[in-house]
DNA sequence: AGCACTCATAAGCCCAGGTTATGCCCTCAT
DNA sequence: ATGAGGGCATAACCTGGGCTTATGAGTGCT
């Protein structure tokens, strides 16, 4: 509509007639209270508050394309030409990302996406029942060949209103072991990784089994988190949680993408691994 | 759902009627052809696929709620206690994270919401129309007191396929400067920022009139542009832009919260620097 | 066995949002 | 001036998604 200069022409271009988009901004403004466009007989323009919802609204709608390439992926279980298995950190904030972008390049390919832990993507991959995988931790699983295609960094997290907010001087490994922390369930990835750099952990404060959970504990003020920055970066953008400096403590993990050894990437597969900047 | 155990709990917990929720889901599942939840008589549990489905449409739902605080702050004209003037980029990325960190504070505080440039903004505040004000920029306006609350960096981005995607070897300033770039029209802030960093530019490969444009244009492959980090992020994240590596420009501006000389921030204003972490 | 909990199904209602059919207003060209 | 055309608003009607209430069926605890 910005770009098209009359909300006749958006209409069509959405698909709709005239009256409905006119109906329908028309109820908006009534909702807000403020004119959103500015209307003339020879068409129309946004004003500056409908260009802050437009803005506003469109991260809506990418929110959506991103869920709707997830549901896609989730759906296209037959027939698909590349079928992809990822550990759920990946799944979850970065795939859908990389579907939109495979889409745009490649845009008959069905892929479809399936989610577990390390080993369930190996055997997905060794059983021919997936093309490629992502998986987040220390090492390749055997059989496998596999490139880094980003590096994922734990960051300890609380809400605002805690103590480590304000803190300016690092934690150190040691004193970081000794709190008690909010945890995923023994067994995850994340808590795999924060081990291995600490030793021995305190006992959790709370052990809960999903990332989500872990965030909201976290923000509604339970205590100190360790989480992937993949996963807490709206939340500080917003600072609903506070990112807490560590020194001396190695949080880091590699995502890979991962084949069967000998498969070397060709096709959609290469395709994908170019858009996560991992082409082998 | 995932957090009371069955869907009778959760529907109702949504003030709906148990077959609406069943329905729901239901109707989900068959779109999508897989099981969002493991149904037993003693209750519900996600599936791994309905975990991923929830988080991808959490974050749907967390864009909503942006979009939800803004528009409330765009409604809420009288009887507001909190009257906020901001510059487009700051309300259009930024405000709507602080009014929700701000609504869980103080849930009863009216808020409104009046976009425009910094002259806009001063004004506002000067005349007693807003009580706080957030402008980007090199100084505070006359007769304005402020704080930084945060710094904005500007980024070269250009399309994956632009040859500058895979550059390693920084830009310099004089090479950025001889570049036609798509830009903002004349006298935006960014725009400003960019040519006081550089001095002369080349003549731009295109002037739009809106961020969104600049980055529409940038993403279609059109040439390299200048934009907020702010405004990248996405982007960058699902690699619709790649960042390009610059060195020896300062490319940084600094956001920063106002008020009229003499008034000390107390009350809500007060609260909302806390959230930004601007407090004087 | 019976109760208490779960989820599924069926039948009916409501309304948001669409469509078609107009009307009014402005501008521009004749 | 005046008629044509583009642009938005209004009115009347229709459809379907999504809700509700009412009920059934399965399971485990007492």
């Amino acid at each position: 509509m910005a770009r098209l200069g009359s909300l006749g022409r958006a209409a069509r271009e959405l698909g709709i007639t005239q009256p409905a988009a006119s109906g329908r901004i028309r109820s908006m403004e009534r909702q807000l209270g403020v004119a959103l466009v500015d209307r003339s007989p020879r068409g129309s323009r946004l004003t500056e508050a409908g260009a802050l919802v437009t803005d506003w609204a469109r991260r809506i709608v990418e929110a959506a394309e991103a869920f709707d390439a997830g549901a896609q992926a989730l759906r296209d279980r037959r027939d698909s030409r590349l079928r992809v298995a990822a550990s759920m950190t990946i799944a979850e904030y970065l795939l859908p990302g990389w579907l939109i972008a495979l889409r745009a390049r490649l845009p008959d390919t069905a892929v479809s996406l399936s989610a577990g832990n390390s080993a369930v993507v190996a055997g997905q991959l060794l059983d021919g029942r997936a093309d490629v995988g992502f998986v987040e931790g220390v090492g390749v699983p055997a059989g496998l060949d596999g490139v880094v295609v980003a590096q994922d960094r734990l960051v300890v997290v609380v809400a605002p209103g805690h103590a480590w907010a304000r803190r300016r001087v690092p934690l150190g490994a040691a004193e970081l072991a000794a709190t008690p922390l909010i945890l995923r369930e023994e067994g995850s990835g994340t808590r795999a990784v924060l081990e291995a750099a600490l030793g021995a952990l305190a006992r959790p404060l709370l052990e809960l089994s999903s990332t989500t959970a872990v965030k909201s504990a976290a923000v509604s003020g339970a205590g100190p988190a360790v989480l992937s920055e993949l996963a807490v970066g709206e939340e500080v953008a917003a600072r609903r949680l506070v990112g807490v400096p560590v020194a001396g403590v190695r949080l880091q993990r590699a995502l890979r993408a991962v084949w069967p050894v000998g498969h070397v990437p060709v096709g959609p597969v290469r395709e994908l691994l170019s858009l996560t900047r991992g082409v082998p």
